[in-house]
DNA sequence: AGGGCAACCCGGACGC
DNA sequence: TGCGTCCGGGTTGCCC
């Protein structure tokens, strides 16, 4: 499901094509995917543009020029498509944002949300988000996870630990540091803590730079998002043979989540 | 602190 | 085709 590069290509997308346009009509097809009624939804953005989009783990949050905003989560299945009313894809839109005959679709949004938030909401939302994987240096992710005593799987999906990252990158990340997702933290070396560090931004740099693993296209003729989807080394492949060693993949759930690995080449 | 678990939600896939 | 059933999954909050 949507993590961070999945979000950071959308952001980029985003910021190259509906900046400073005005919201010309706004449809809320799901009331329980905004925080206002509608009619004070509508009356709040429509009108105004869109000065910048940002992102804050799995959160987007499009600046409007009232000095209000949109903060976005997609949790699970979410997606946005691009288009106009001749290319969007038949599925149910739960909110649609257009900017002229150029339109947002917001698909999937069943826990997700579409929140009309001022600065200070916004920041009361995200307050209790961990850092950003790319402003994090070894030595603060050394101190803090030696803090820790539970599994790796449950730390780095947690939020306040480690924003942004979700079920599929905490097993490719385990994958490329070659530590079970059922590891104790504090069972780590220190070597292995290092090398879990290591893993972290070359992996979701590179899920950013190919478009990260979605199902669906974000435009027509959309040929990058969804581009990592051929790169999983263990997410989603039970039963298949490791990359590295051949030995097949296995499957089990760690604190209630799905968790993928290599029972060999994994410690 | 950490594990376990329930609740939230409903489109869409799947089975008959 | 049509109807019923059930799955998925991030996040929050509560309990132990």
């Amino acid at each position: 499901m949507p993590e961070l590069p999945e979000m950071e290509t959308y952001r980029i997308f985003l910021n190259h094509n509906i900046i400073n346009k005005p919201i010309s009509k706004v449809e809320i097809n799901r009331e329980k995917s905004i925080n206002r009624s509608v009619s004070d939804f509508i009356a709040q953005v429509q009108g105004k543009a869109v000065t910048k989009v940002k992102r804050r783990a799995k959160h987007l949050i499009f600046e409007l020029n009232s000095c209000q905003y949109l903060l976005l989560h997609l949790m699970l299945g979410g997606w946005m498509f691009l288009g106009n009313e001749n290319n969007a894809p038949d599925r149910t839109k739960q909110v649609i944002l257009s900017f002229g005959e150029l339109k947002l679709y917001f698909i999937g949004l069943r826990l997700g949300y579409l929140h009309l938030v001022s600065k200070e909401e916004l920041d009361n939302k995200l307050k209790d988000l961990g850092p950003e994987p790319f402003d994090m240096r070894i030595a603060d992710f050394v101190e803090r996870i030696s803090k820790k005593k539970g599994a790796l799987k449950p730390l780095l999906v947690n939020q306040r630990f480690l924003a942004g990252i979700g079920n599929c990158y905490s097993d490719e990340i385990c994958f490329e540091a070659r530590l079970k997702p059922g590891k104790k933290a504090d069972e780590l070396s220190r070597n292995q803590i290092h090398a879990l560090f290591n893993a972290i931004k070359p992996l979701l740099r590179k899920a950013i730079e190919l478009g990260g693993y979605m199902d669906h296209p974000m435009f027509e003729g959309d040929q990058k998002t969804g581009g990592y989807n051929n790169s999983l080394l263990v997410y989603g492949r039970e039963g298949k043979g490791c990359y590295r060693c051949g030995t097949q993949i296995e499957k089990m759930e760690i604190s209630s989540n799905k968790s993928f690995y290599c029972p060999s080449c994994q410690e």
